[in-house]
DNA sequence: CGCGCTGCTGCAATCGTTTGCAGCAAAGGA
DNA sequence: TCCTTTGCTGCAAACGATTGCAGCAGCGCG
């Protein structure tokens, strides 16, 4: 490992001298600046991000908490903030919690250790009481809220998408619209049942609880959930799923049942795609710009590091992509 | 910041009996050893993982370079890769490289200032000269071979998981079998390519240059290959794809010119996946165990870190899945 | 010529841990 | 009783960078 002593050396100054070269370059005088940038260059000198970063207690390394990496929509969250971090020139820890808050915590006490400059956690349940780990750490929640007050988070338009999704479903006449929603200690879930309500009202339509059951966020719960909705005496003929694993679920019960889409059933999901693209019929979504919804609260983090008071928190709309999954409940029955 | 310094001062010893209760418990009494304990888990300490690392020239980090995040066979890599490191205690700082040495190459250098312990990396093309950077880590080369001699590999047996594929499509009576091949520079497409001929060999058929087309391990190469080998004059009945992406740019190439699969073109793609399951029909592939080949990469390495010799390389086997993608030739021109 | 100022540089302390070395007390042996 | 050994502990020096402070030229000005 070649350090800065070596640059020093090299370039006959003392290592503050060559520390200050690098980056405070006000400070020095011009030739020796130059001298020492150009030995350093030379020598392919690399700062020491450890030792830099205990003296200066800043690591220009951010954490980032995702709640499942094989979930293509917390990919697409990952690959947003760390584009975003990189080129600001930071590194970022990323730990998975697949969605256990014990896991969390631990993520975040080996996280502390590392002396972070922030964080940027989709939380789980429990993220409101694991969060005093990294008591005063500047801290943005992605894509759900934790329910701290005074938190930054960066989220989506959940209630109007969903709300959206389920109006498209009872304007081509469904009356009796199903709901897989996820579990309600998660904000994103309880926001998108609550669009689903408001379409249901606006619409005049009764809320019954039959029609509305949960799944655990991932396909197995999905499944299940689908096939005692749709195996009741009453199904619906219309299914809004809350999330894109449980999504999968559902397509495959109805698969099982023998039911077609969208000839005996009509199917919206949450969340976009490539299966959901390629499958066939392909499946009408809410999509959500993922990719920037993680660019946004990287950016919204590092200026929060940078002492900039920003408004605490950001909502992106989402957007109907009208595709084959859904048609007119006419056709139903007939 | 609760430091070792407040742990000694609270438990009334130095610094250093301290550091030694906690991780070198035969050097000190048992009873200081417990006071210091008790204490350190009042106090919620957790050591400085920078000053520790700067100390010992050793993290408990190590390095993945993935070149897709968004790619599921990468993000499961990564996956196994994470909850193996993490079993040990190890962290990992992850980086993606887009497939572009320069990003590769500066994800090398923020990594070496980490002072990693070990690296695993996906190459790319100039992997072999951008490795100086880290010259002397222990490193292990996942999915893919860089070509550097005396390199640690885990990989998958690519060529008889090629064979396999293309032997399948051959035994179904398909004489014009094609293949949209990778970068001749990635082992991986060299290997499956090998694979395909060897399948065409062993059934004594002719290797037709013209049969086979380079994409660029993207969607959108796969489909442009695809469209072409696909709208000549003679067309393959069968087609061969080397990789995942690629392939869903296959199949989309086929609606497009619309082809009926696999009534018209009998389709296998390489690697498993959530679309490959649900479209219809669903995809016959060769899958690879994944998620073992990550935990393996890193249970290879920390092995190399702790200094023990290990074999270089490893290979696993594929298997393959038949769905619904492929039938016999003799339908098609019926 | 002397004084203060400015601009640049180096000294040395510091961040939180780990660890070689030495000190010290208790125990055991002669 | 005295010496050696054993077992535990503390002192202080690292690791590699950053930074407050002070020193030292050279310059301008009176």
């Amino acid at each position: 490992m070649i350090g800065l002593q070596d640059v020093a050396r090299a370039a006959g100054v003392s290592p503050a001298t060559a520390s200050r070269a690098l980056h405070r370059p006000d400070l020095v005088a011009l030739r020796t600046r130059e001298r020492v940038e150009q030995v350093a260059l030379e020598l392919g000198y690399r700062p020491n991000v450890l030792a830099r970063g205990l003296r200066t207690r800043g690591s220009r390394t951010i954490g980032l908490i995702v709640t499942d990496i094989l979930n293509p929509f917390h990919a697409t969250l990952a690959k947003g903030v760390q584009d975003a971090a990189e080129a600001q020139g930071y590194t970022v820890l990323m730990f998975n919690s697949d969605e256990q808050p014990d896991k969390e915590r631990r993520a975040l006490e080996t996280l502390h250790g590392h002396l972070p400059m922030g964080l940027i956690v989709v939380p789980t349940a429990r993220t409101r009481e694991n969060l005093s780990v990294v008591a005063g750490l500047p801290t943005v929640e992605l894509d759900r809220a934790s329910g701290l007050d005074g938190a930054h988070t960066v989220m989506v338009d959940n209630v109007s998408g969903a709300r959206e999704a389920v109006t498209h479903l009872l304007g081509l006449g469904h009356r009796r619209v199903g709901m897989i929603v996820g579990q309600q200690d998660i904000s994103t879930a309880r926001e998108r049942l609550q669009g689903y309500r408001e379409a249901l009202e606006a619409a005049g339509l009764p809320y019954e609880d039959g029609l509305v059951l949960p799944g655990d966020h991932r396909e197995q719960g999905g499944r299940l959930a689908a096939l005692r909705l749709l195996s009741g005496r009453e199904r619906p003929t219309a299914l809004f799923v809350g999330n894109n694993e449980m999504t999968v679920g559902a397509v495959l019960a109805a698969r099982e049942l023998g039911l077609e889409i969208p000839g005996d059933l009509s199917l919206v999901g949450f969340d976009d795609s490539r299966w959901a693209q390629t499958m066939s019929p392909a499946l009408s979504v809410v999509s959500q710009p993922t990719y920037e919804l993680g660019q946004l609260a990287c950016q919204h983090l590092l200026s929060l590091i940078a002492g900039q008071g920003l408004p605490g928190s950001v909502r992106l709309s989402t957007h109907m992509i009208y595709r084959q999954s859904t048609a007119p409940v006419a056709m139903v029955r007939a």
